[in-house]
RNA sequence: GUGCCUAUGGUGUAGAGGUAACACAGCAGGUUGUGGUCCUGUUAUCUCGGGUUCGAUUCCCGGUAGGCACCCCA
């Protein structure tokens, strides 16, 4: 016995009870949360005329080596060879896959192509809040269109993917910036003179205006190459508080492409009703470099979660990596664990509640086995939900597991309502019952 | 890849260098057809290995696992 003991412990510790790590097991309570704010943003991309798609689990690993960045697409890539000895990875992100299936049709398609999807990912990554080796992302995007209005439609599906969940004023705002006015400042700066290498070191030491001090953005400009004029103009652009104030900082930019595309989306977005909730951010880089128009970012402002919750822009020339010519395409894409943790932040969790209830029918009588699953099959096809008792069960057994169940319909039926050809249904809440004619 | 923190029943927590306490949840019963209360029983080699010690679950070192931040990324 205590030697038997003994090799359970053993077996526990080889084969853990606990998921594989950065994944989660979703019991019903939490799924259903998930699965709330799912529905919810299907419902809202669907508002705007977006289809929804799904792709493989896996691609092609070159797929992901040829666009996805250092990590997501080299160390943090989950690949293994097939029987055909064909090396796939599980997909860490939506775009590569979403563009080759629309490169596919993208010649016979009626353009504009508004696609959305549901999906998860892995990344072999370190877990920590607000981000797991596996996580869920909706992908939003719009194929075939060059045009601002394409931006526009975007910008408004992921404010409204926000304000579908009522969160209070001034929780979040959608921070623009342009890849566009980016690189127009960078190359008034001198920036153009530089390596590849030292301009995507002054790139990145934008990206962190907001978390080092100033001494040390300044030096590491200057150790990028940048002239003091240079500096200057730099620390002037990521100084700007709205696009007026860069207008007056740096005029030469006032005329630029960067400038009119954001000043117009500005403009747009704050005359159909969202003025409170945009802004222009110098600090907006995002990391992937494929970006080349607007660029936007949605913010938690609660204090305590302080964070990008999730971002996107336009990307016109991912399609060359299959071979086809460019199209253009814009989009964003939001996951599910940064956005329940706004929701949570806010105190908005959604759930879903079922407009079907729940029946239990408990076995009360070993006697009527057959005469209890006969009247479970009968309520079903009138459309009941039903959960029917496994074990015989006392009636006061059967009550009580009802109540911690939560469930809120008893259906009783044993001997003495056999006899008199009918059952009853006992409502938990109000303990009213009431009967029913069932003959078999 | 780097740094910091944590590890006690199923869950959440106490605890002290001398072999573990409480709450909740689960199951069984008190209660043979009417519930949420109450009572009883039951559930732990205190993460693993090494060291200090008469004695370690407690102190020290290491492993492992988890969390958080950075890096990276959306």
């Amino acid at each position: 016995m205590v030697k038997l003991k003994k090799e359970l412990i053993k077996l526990k510790n080889m084969l853990s009870l606990k998921e594989p790590k950065g994944t989660k097991d979703w019991f019903p309570e939490e799924l259903n949360i998930r699965q709330a704010i799912f529905s919810t943003w299907r419902r809202v991309c669907r508002r705007y005329g977006f289809e929804e798609y799904l792709s493989p689990l896996v691609e092609s690993a070159d797929v992901y080596r040829a666009k996805s960045g250092e990590d997501v697409g080299g160390k943090e890539l989950l690949s293994f060879h097939d029987l055909g000895g064909r090396e796939l990875a599980i997909r860490p992100e939506m775009t590569p896959s979403v563009t080759r299936m629309v490169a596919k049709i993208y010649h016979s398609a009626q353009k504009p192509i508004k696609y959305f999807s549901v999906a998860n990912f892995m990344r072999n990554e370190k877990p920590q809040r607000g981000r797991n080796r596996e996580f869920w992302q909706l992908n939003c995007d719009i194929f075939g269109s060059d045009s601002w209005r394409a931006d526009l439609e975007v910008m408004q599906l992921a404010l409204d993917l926000v304000l579908e969940f009522k969160p209070p004023k001034g929780s979040f705002c959608l921070a623009l910036n342009s890849r566009n006015l980016l690189d127009q400042m960078l190359n008034l700066a001198g920036a153009d003179r530089l390596s590849e290498e030292s301009k995507m070191m002054v790139v990145r030491t934008l990206d962190k205006w907001q978390k080092m001090k100033k001494e040390q953005l300044l030096a590491r400009l200057k150790e990028a190459g940048l002239k003091t004029t240079g500096i200057e103009i730099v620390e002037n652009f990521m100084n700007s508080s709205s696009l007026a104030d860069l207008a007056k900082k740096i005029p030469a930019l006032k005329n630029s492409l960067g400038f009119g595309e954001l000043d117009k989306a500005l403009f747009m977005l704050s005359k159909l009703g969202y003025q409170d909730l945009v802004e222009f951010n110098p600090a907006v880089i995002r990391g992937f470099d494929y970006y080349n128009g607007i660029v936007f970012e949605m913010f938690d402002k609660h204090p305590a979660n302080n964070r990008a919750m999730f971002g996107g822009g336009r990307y016109n020339g991912l399609a060359e990596i299959f071979g086809e010519k460019n199209f253009p395409a814009v989009g964003f894409a939001p996951g599910d664990e940064t956005f329940r943790l706004f929701l949570e932040s806010w105190n908005i969790l959604p759930t879903i509640t079922y407009s079907e209830k729940l029946y239990f029918l408990p076995l009360l009588d070993k006697e009527l086995e057959f005469e209890s699953l006969a009247l479970a099959a009968l309520l079903r096809q009138e459309g009941k939900d039903v959960f029917m008792g496994l074990e015989l069960q006392k009636m006061s057994k059967a009550l009580e597991f009802a109540n911690k169940k939560n469930i809120e319909m008893v259906i009783i039926f044993a001997q003495a309502e056999k006899e008199k050809g009918e059952y009853k249904i006992k409502n938990m809440v109000t303990g009213e019952e009431i009967i029913k004619k069932f003959k078999i």
